[in-house]
DNA sequence: CTCCATTAGACTTATATAAGACTTCGTGGT
DNA sequence: ACCACGAAGTCTTATATAAGTCTAATGGAG
């Protein structure tokens, strides 16, 4: 069963293995029941325990959720969880923001030397080019641009309107889990067309968001270069 | 031998518990190798297993490092290990930054208002409020105010001069683990006294970060607030 | 005799399995 | 409408075995 014989990883790593090529591949949906322990066990030939093990892994990687005398579930992205998960804006008082989504603007063109980099992709590779304003009570607060493989995602740059949580729709429609952000945060000026957009003086402080999101298989999925003018609020970092 | 009898908690969060309290305590002190599994498992009369889960969970707190053929370990901050773990500023090149210090101030007073809500302090209890400037290839880069419960932390003050990594002081001189930050990034324009210290025109954009430092009671131990002249460099957030 | 590579053994954490306890939820009787 | 109960799931605990690490004894080469 395994494509080497040889192996000498424990038994519960190759059979995690096993669990994480049926969700990246979508044998396994998000927000799907998957079988239960006993029956992973029994499929793979193992016991109970040792799928539990394997199982807990995917939980502790936050790709499923598993819960007492109910079953295990693979991880969905309503726009809900996404904002709980990858989302890290809060006001003063501490209360979690959530953003509408503005004017967006969606492009493909051949990626540059940064976009190249920031995505792993081959010379020549196009990518999808998403401008957009993010607003808080109705007043702009983050200009955002976002760069994804167009590889991935046909017929993207197509859609009219984009919906508000762009993460829950690489999930829904093109079966792209993230799993893992970076995020490289720096403090910048703002300049002229961005001072524009937000309605600031020329010059203003502004929060930069480099970000990286990768999938499944720890390819770079997305690059996001969002400038906040946060008034009060704050990106929140846990250890 | 636990405090309530009718507790139904399982057996391996109870071991956890009172293993915690033996590094809070100082029972086990910051570098030292802990019992073995067999060991711990027969002091509280349960099995290799339980004992092994509750050691993992403290695995998984980053509270004890566990090696395999040799033992368990409690977790101790050196200075490389706390610029490892509770540092996250990269220059461009991605390479981690090693600041050093200079010119520290420290002196003590009563709490005002923030700091008493940063540090959930009493009225009246005083701080140690420490300032200094950080280098980076000699030149100021960032601007620092630390704030400490001086009940924790006695005769703090008089130290002269204080090191380079405070939070290794924290925990070999006065016991303290620090075991989680939580840090609130903004940006923020340079006012005339920070341009000043940091060689910056007026108005120049920085990188405020306020960090709340907890211990492993979960109390506030430390609340700083670094203003950052980043040139080129980054914070980087994971997940 | 000294030095060094090897090895047996003790001790450690890691893995695998089995059995029972606990939780949730639907279902059918009252 | 309510409650008891059973089915099906995860969670906890215990036990046995494997695998990694260090130490000290051993024995041969120089």
């Amino acid at each position: 069963m395994s494509p080497d014989p040889t192996d000498a990883r424990p038994l519960y790593a190759k059979v995690r293995e096993q669990l994480v090529e049926r969700i990246r591949s979508g044998v396994w949906k998000p927000g799907q029941l998957i079988p239960s322990e006993f029956e992973i066990a029994a499929e793979f030939g193992v016991s109970q325990g040792t799928a539990r093990k394997a199982i807990g892994a995917l939980a502790t990687e936050r790709l499923v959720m598993r819960q007492q005398g109910r079953g295990t579930f693979v991880v969905e992205h309503t726009p809900a969880h996404v904002l709980f998960r990858f989302f890290n804006m809060f006001d003063a008082a501490g209360e979690l923001i959530t953003p509408d989504s503005w004017q967006a603007t969606c492009t493909v063109a051949p990626a540059d030397g940064p976009e190249q980099m920031a995505l792993h992709l081959a010379p020549g590779a196009e990518v999808i080019r998403i401008g957009r304003i993010r607003t808080r009570d109705g007043t702009p607060f983050i200009c955002e641009t976002i760069r994804l493989p167009q590889e991935l995602f046909p017929d993207l740059a197509r859609l009219d309107p984009l919906p508000n949580t762009l993460y829950d729709l690489f999930q829904k429609t093109y079966g792209i889990l993230l799993v893992r952000t970076e995020d490289r945060l720096s403090a910048t000026a703002a300049d002229a067309e961005t001072a524009g957009v937000l309605n600031l003086a020329g010059g203003a402080p502004l929060l930069r968001i480099d970000r990286t999101a990768f999938g499944l298989d720890n390819r770079p999925i997305e690059w996001r270069v969002s400038l906040c003018h946060l008034q009060g609020a704050h990106y929140l970092a846990r250890t």
